[in-house]
RNA sequence: GGGUGAUUAGCUCAGUUGGUUAGAGCGCUUGCUCGACACGCAAGAGGUCGUUGGUUCGAAUCCAAUAUCGCCCA
């Protein structure tokens, strides 16, 4: 084995082997099931470390669960990203000067559909190499043959209920995408702009005007009304009066209703019910007309009279211009306003009056909030179930027809000679009311969001009742993805489950992970260059680095900064595993024929990382149990590196070195539970030192498989728990430490051999049993170990008192009697002060009747201990100055 | 404006039923070729847990204000 850790050359073999092995599909029909629906990655780009802390999170459950022995499935999937990927296509065409219209719907589909091959087998290599252990056999497509069939169903359905239908109503238009958007595809950022106050003279010879405040001047030519409030005593004696608006000179009435805000710039507000939601719900109480001066370009059309051709941006200088010179402009004060923006092109998004299909949201989110309130559905951390329960009460109308090609196209035919609308789930050639041939199919296609709502149950055979996956693997246990999309995705995925599956919800869990974020703290952006790339990272640092990394960054629900440090020490404890196991297994090869599997009298140190590991696995299960994964991790990392490689293995050498072989069993047995500890989070390094420890055990060269091992369980380990040897080992490490610290302060050169004492009555056996341990990990030599302080020199000599008893150090002609009357002064010190707070503590008489029994007899104890120290200090002490 | 999260060592973060001497990694200081690992070993330094007030025998932890930064929604 190579003296350190080389993923490279490890990783992609043991992935393909796992692969062909078949361990990713579910095998244990007889056992309970796990599954868990990955959350399908947009076809568009790479996969980002976003992606990478899905898998990590996931497969780490994934494994656990495999090893656990359930019958477990992580289904993967592609997501089709209707609109990005559309959008990318038309990129690519007006590169070539060419418009989607150009090449015409069939020749654009072809296009978008080899894009799309391409994509996702680069997806799943990725997803292959952050060692992904899903189901590949089951890997679905949102936009494939059988998720084509669950969206038309669903579509069909829902709209034989009533749920589904078509309506004129006010949409976020986005000028980029050509295309209607959902509310929540809009995102709105604070831009300065003006607070026009514009005065509309009245139609009579008044010479009279009203003053309207605008911050949208160039939706003049659309107004239909001027709204002001019948309680307003500046403009209520207008109501029922006409006025003209301005440039385009047509006459509108001024109406009265309440909604309008009397404090708010003039109080008096045109009325523009194709371009303003607001206005859109004034203009239907008042039974408005609607006048839509947009081109779908976001240019006006001949509606708009001389602005017609015009951009909104252009019609607004232009227009503010004109009333200048007509003197309508009474001032523009400076504000600010939120401007709604595409979700995914970014450019303006503009409120407009269109046809459209809909979702009756209302009606789905009453079951989905249900699931939520009763607990049927949990979510981790429990913070977002406010925030999912808040929309959901909230919930509007969604809608789902996009004006773009790619996507499932709306299942619906329009009869040319009886104008019946035919909605099916196949493809229809004639009208369901007349036959005639006359039909044609609605041009829009669904939001990208329709189908992966359905994901949880489409993937397992939906609508196909008896499918078998179906049955055997909904509802699934977890959902895991990033909090960003509980409303796009979460929501709708409840919403559309429960619908389909007879009320059952989608999972018992929703846990939800932050946002990955640069170095910097930034959002990883190519603009701000702070991209990591998870395939660059891996190169470096190895997957299970990166694993290691992201996983120990992460707490539910919270962001993470990834840096250079973090990955770094990911890899460092890869190659610490590696080290150690090359180590183990080195061993045991030279002492094969020494290697005993009886144990009749374990050493303390064998009892005592016996016990740490029952404890660890124990704390293990339940850390992962409540997905504490980092903590779990971290637990995992500190038992190895600190308890078993700087502790037990160090000691076990020393008894091997004696001849001693009886640790080689323990150190076999610890080690190798610890690789199924660390499996679900460092798959490959442990797979293949496992792998090789299995030979070295087993003897054979049949290849055994750790993915599919069992977790460690604490009633495995043959060596029980006793709680006492964790206190007695403590004891040890405390005296090896304080010799240690004596040697460092007083500089006592490495290399040589002194003299020590050890003043113990408690635990004077464990001392004298590991004395070897001791004296080889302090260089100490000889060690006396007494029962008494004046059994040991006084003279030239340096102490620490412990915990455990004290520990007395000659030193001969390095001793500086007042270096160490200083140190002993400074530890008396904190002792004494350590006494006051004891003493403080205990002689409040409302702690000791209050507080639990068991808390004040730690507290008495921690009083005793100190003042033990104490007074062997003060001793010493008297002793120094005597001398 | 409403909601929500963060604020703990120089940096990044743990601290999940209120009871530790407040922890880790990185960084820093000192010393190390003792049978794996310098991606390592050993010994150290470093924090009045944002501020104020409250609840409690006891608060980093619970409550209320407040400040700063962030996110979501309107």
């Amino acid at each position: 084995m190579a003296a350190s850790y080389n993923p490279s050359i490890v990783e992609t073999p043991i992935y393909e082997w796992w692969e062909k092995n078949n361990f990713f599909s579910p095998g244990n029909p007889q056992n309970e099931p796990f599954t868990i629906i990955m959350p399908p990655p947009n076809l568009t780009g790479a996969l980002h470390l976003g992606h990478a802390l899905t898998v990590s999170i996931e497969d780490a459950l994934t494994r656990w669960h495999r090893m656990l022995g359930h019958d477990t499935l992580w289904l993967p999937g592609v997501d089709h990203a209707a609109i990005a990927v559309n959008a990318l296509i038309e990129k690519q065409l007006r590169e070539e000067g060419k418009s989607r219209h150009d090449v015409g719907r069939e020749a654009f589909l072809d296009r978008t559909w080899a894009f799309v091959e391409a994509n996702r087998s680069r997806i799943s290599t990725q997803h292959k190499r952050l060692g992904a252990s899903a189901d590949w056999q089951r890997e679905a497509f949102t936009a494939d043959a059988e998720r084509e069939l669950s969206v038309r169903t669903t579509f069909k359905n829902l709209y034989d209920d009533g749920l589904i239908f078509r309506a004129e109503r006010l949409i976020n238009w986005c000028i980029g995408c050509r295309s209607a958007i959902s509310d929540i595809e809009v995102e709105y950022d604070d831009e300065d702009g003006s607070f026009w106050y514009i005065k509309y003279l009245l139609d009579d010879e008044s010479g009279e005007s009203v003053t309207v405040a605008t911050t949208r001047p160039e939706t003049i030519p659309a107004d239909v009304a001027v709204a002001v409030n019948p309680n307003d005593e500046r403009n209520a004696h207008l109501i029922g009066k006409k006025c003209v608006v301005p440039t385009t000179n047509r006459i509108i009435p001024i109406i009265g209703d309440d909604a309008i805000d009397i404090e708010l710039g003039s109080g008096a507000l045109k009325v523009t019910p194709a371009h303003d939601q607001i206005d859109f719900d004034i203009g239907e109480r008042h039974g408005l007309e609607i006048i839509n001066i947009l081109n779908p370009d976001g240019t006006l059309n001949e509606l708009a009279g001389e602005y017609a051709g015009l951009s909104l941006d252009a019609t607004r200088q232009l227009i503010v211009q004109d009333m200048e010179n007509l003197g309508l402009i009474e001032r523009a004060d400076p504000y600010t306003h939120a401007v709604g923006h595409c979700q995914r092109c970014s450019t303006i998004v503009e409120p407009l009056v269109s046809e459209q299909w809909w979702v009756d949201a209302k009606h789905l989110a009453k079951p989905a909030i249900q699931a939520v309130t009763s607990n049927q559905i949990n979510f981790v951390p429990s913070r977002f179930q406010k925030t999912y329960l808040r929309w959901m009460e909230n919930i509007r109308d969604w809608c789902i027809s996009r004006q773009i090609w790619w996507g499932h196209r709306i299942p619906v035919w329009y009869c040319a000679d009886c104008g019946h609308l035919t909605v099916s789930i196949t493809d229809r050639d004639s009208c369901e009311s007349c036959d005639g041939v006359n039909i044609n199919q609605d041009e829009d296609t669904l939001d990208t969001w329709f189908s992966s709502g359905l994901w949880p149950h489409s993937t397992l055979g939906w609508p196909k009742e008896l499918h078998e996956d179906l049955k055997r693997f909904y509802p699934t246990q977890v959902l895991e993805t990033g909090y960003d999309i509980i409303f796009f995705w979460v929501a709708r995925m409840i919403m559309l489950s429960i619908y389909n599956m007879d009320g059952v919800p989608p999972f018992d869990t929703v846990y939800l992970h932050g946002l990955v974020r640069g170095a910097d703290g930034k959002k990883m952006s190519k603009s701000t260059g702070n991209i990591v790339d998870p395939l660059e990272a891996i190169e470096t640092y190895g997957c299970d680095g990166l694993r290691y990394a992201l996983i120990s960054g992460t707490s539910p629900g919270n962001d993470q900064k990834l840096t250079d440090d973090r990955l770094e020490s990911g890899r460092n404890f890869a190659n610490k595993l590696w080290n150690a196991g090359r180590f183990v297994i080195s061993l045991r090869e030279q002492h094969k024929d020494k290697i005993t599997t009886a144990y009749s009298e374990p050493a303390l140190e064998d009892v005592w990382i016996s016990s740490r590991l029952a404890e660890l696995t124990e704390e293990v299960d339940r850390l992962l149990t409540n997905y504490e994964l980092s903590e779990a991790l971290r637990q995992i990392r500190d038992f190895f590196w600190d308890d078993f490689a700087d502790w037990y293995l160090e000691i076990a050498k020393i008894r091997i070195r004696n001849e001693d072989y009886t640790p080689l069993t323990v150190l076999t047995e610890t080690y190798e539970m610890t690789l199924r500890l660390v499996h679900p989070f460092m798959p490959f390094i442990s797979e293949e030192i496992w792998q090789r420890l299995q030979k070295s055990i087993v003897g054979s060269n049949e290849q055994q498989a750790l993915i599919v091992a069992s977790y460690p369980n604490s009633q495995e380990i043959n060596i029980k728990k006793e709680p006492d040897v964790l206190d007695q080992f403590d004891a040890i490490q405390e005296f090896i430490r304080s010799i240690r610290n004596i040697r460092s302060e007083n500089k006592v050169d490495t290399a040589r051999k002194i003299e020590c004492f050890i003043v113990t009555s408690e635990y004077t056996n464990e001392v004298r049993n590991l004395s070897d341990a001791i004296k080889s990990m302090t260089r100490i030599d000889p060690l006396h170990i007494v029962s008494e302080v004046n059994q040991a020199p006084t003279d030239q000599v340096v102490s620490q008192v412990t915990n455990g008893g004290t520990v007395i150090v000659p030193l001969g002609g390095l001793f500086d009697l007042e270096v160490e009357r200083k140190r002993l002064n400074e530890d008396l010190q904190i002792i004494r002060q350590e006494i006051e707070r004891q003493n403080q503590k205990l002689d409040n008489r409302e702690f000791r009747e209050k507080a639990p029994e068991p808390v004040v007899q730690k507290e008495l104890d921690k009083l005793e201990a100190a003042k033990a120290k104490a007074v062997s200090i003060s001793a010493r002490l008297d002793e120094l100055i005597t001398d």
